[in-house]
DNA sequence: TGTGGTGATCGAACCGATTCGATTTCAGTA
DNA sequence: TACTGAAATCGAATCGGTTCGATCACCACA
């Protein structure tokens, strides 16, 4: 039933057009080389039997390919459709195709994906880290793949990272908190193993101490990016007898967890704590209450990935130091912070 | 700097073990054909220096690989998200990598998606299929792929077909509404091009004139899967003299488009008019009025698309006749809908 | 007229596997 | 002991390109 086309080869086209199979070769890879009369004859009989050079088989001669490989954490965080959305079209423009990973719970699943995409001859491929752990950064340090982290970063590896300003991000928050008149501000941080979430973390620390207040232990839980740990965090920020007035969580996730708390606790969102949070969701102004956030540029961010990691696919520059670009955050004031 | 690690090859293995090539070959594909000890010998050789077959290789000699391609429509919709998320899970637990592609504006970027697949010795590939016009349906029959498409059906395509039974969600909500005593219920519809969309049409039609009730021209109209176009369409709909005190929208996006139509020209949903619709949202329940909806159960559905892609990938049953099949939608009463 | 140089083209080797017909090995049987 | 047939292994061809050294044609210049 499904057609066997076998396709057009290089040695028919050269048959017909009269030449040699490594002369249609350099007509396709190189037609300055070729003379004019001979490049024409050669194109018209491929543009006339179909023929288009096969990546397959260049791929095997040559270790090259047009295809970039996407580590994502997580699809279910619409964060994720969305850079893979951006990457996506931003390489499609380049003619590379993308081939897409989640990492799974299994920690390994960022290793063998990327172990798959190198025995595909894949050469680049953009990741946000599962780990930093060394065994981890080591392994992608000895590949002979060339990456962008996004997100967050892996000290050790040397590559081109695309992220957030997460300081700013922070005092964005911070400081709009503080102008509510809130001082018993909590943090629902992130795992303290990735990049983004201790930077975050030190950056409520820091804009705290800065205005002279401190954020306390008993105001700091952990959510590791998670909605339900965050939940079961923001009840026990929330419950207990010196209970913050607000709360700073780490990411998306971790917002609706808290929200989730607090609806459970019966409290009000703000009235009885303000929640203020990096990322925006989609549709947010339709979830009441309207999340205060310090939201990413994901377009922005998600394309200049892919633009970096193109550049250093195309442009053998090995010797290239390691880019780094953090995008700033902008301040959304929902409805879900309020004078203290 | 990049390590140029040139793998080991088969005739690498094949001279240290003391056989041919040919035998190692037929250890990793055929092991039932090699000798115990021979086999034993090779494998241990094999680990011992890493080797593993070179699947670019394998691919241009044979013409199969562990790819397949999933084409969806939009990432921004998290629906996608939520395929990708499963169908990538299932298609790696078989040893399957995915390559995603979104379908762009551009109508022909999915015939470009699929030829570059074809021409990536990629055999199959679940589509979310953006048109039906017969140019577009006539080159994927040409196609040597095997399809399996998601969500509409191309109906001169023969393949196996994943969906939501839209007859029996339709049925679900307008009897819904029809309980509340709603009798003036309105429809924004999705392209009529696409298969889904009419069949939701043809639904609100059929059970709205089973009970007696008919679907006023003037109580319908077409919102094609996109919010802005819902939002007009909404609007339309609810600013006439005889408006409808009910809405049932075709997916969410356009629920959202009806959404905000509804707070624009400030009305109150549930109160001024009911809303209810195909799809659930991520955090549906956080999103004020919470959406009265018939929610497709995607884990399923998506899982049993690549499932099926992958039966068709390793059996080679072509005569094999398409299969479907279309999953039950499951009513969840939220606060969007009220009594008439 | 002979020579050197340049641009165009060719042919063969190669990338790393699979595949199939040919050959060897060896156990079982007459 | 010689013979047969199945199982194991081998070698060569092949998939469809790229690459590089060799060849060839042609023109300019001495």
């Amino acid at each position: 039933m499904s057609k066997q086309v076998r396709g057009v080869t290089a040695a028919d086209v050269a048959k017909i057009a009269g030449v040699a199979k490594s002369t249609v070769s350099l007509a396709f890879s190189a037609p300055d080389r070729v003379a004019a009369t001979t490049l024409r004859r050669i194109l018209k009989t491929a543009e006339q039997y179909g023929y288009t050079p096969n990546p397959v088989a260049q791929s095997l001669k040559t270790g090259r390919n047009n295809l970039v490989g996407l580590l994502l954490q997580d699809l279910t965080n619409p964060h994720g459709g969305a850079v893979l959305q951006h990457v996506q079209t931003t390489a499609n423009l380049s003619g590379y195709m993308v081939m897409t990973a989640t990492a799974a719970s299994d920690p390994d699943s960022d290793l063998r994906f990327v172990s798959h995409l190198e025995r595909l001859h894949v050469r680049a491929a953009i990741i946000m880290p599962s780990g930093s752990d060394a065994a981890y950064v080591n392994k992608l340090i000895e590949s002979p793949m060339r990456f962008v982290t996004y997100g967050h970063k892996l000290s050790t590896l040397e590559c081109d990272h695309v992220g957030l300003d997460n300081h700013l991000a922070m005092q964005l928050l911070v400081q709009h908190l503080l102008e509510l008149g809130h001082r018993k501000i909590g943090h629902i941080a992130g795992d303290q193993t990735i990049s983004s979430a201790v930077e975050r973390l030190f950056g409520v620390r820091e804009h705290l101490a800065a205005a002279g207040h401190g954020l306390s232990d008993r105001h700091l839980a952990y959510g590791n990016y998670d909605e339900i740990l965050a939940y079961k965090a923001a009840r026990t920020l929330l419950t207990q007898d010196d209970r913050p007035t607000a709360l700073i969580t780490a990411n998306n996730v971790t917002a609706i967890g808290a929200l989730r708390a607090a609806r459970d606790l019966h409290m009000n969102c703000p009235r009885d704590v303000s929640i203020a949070t990096v990322d925006r969701l989609p549709w947010a102004d339709l979830i009441s209450p309207e999340l205060t956030c310090a939201a990413q540029p994901i377009d922005d961010m998600a394309k200049r990935a892919a633009t970096w990691l193109i550049e250093r696919l195309e442009n053998e520059l090995e010797t290239y130091s390691p880019r780094m670009y953090e995008f700033a955050p902008e301040l959304i004031v929902g409805e879900s912070t309020c004078p203290a």
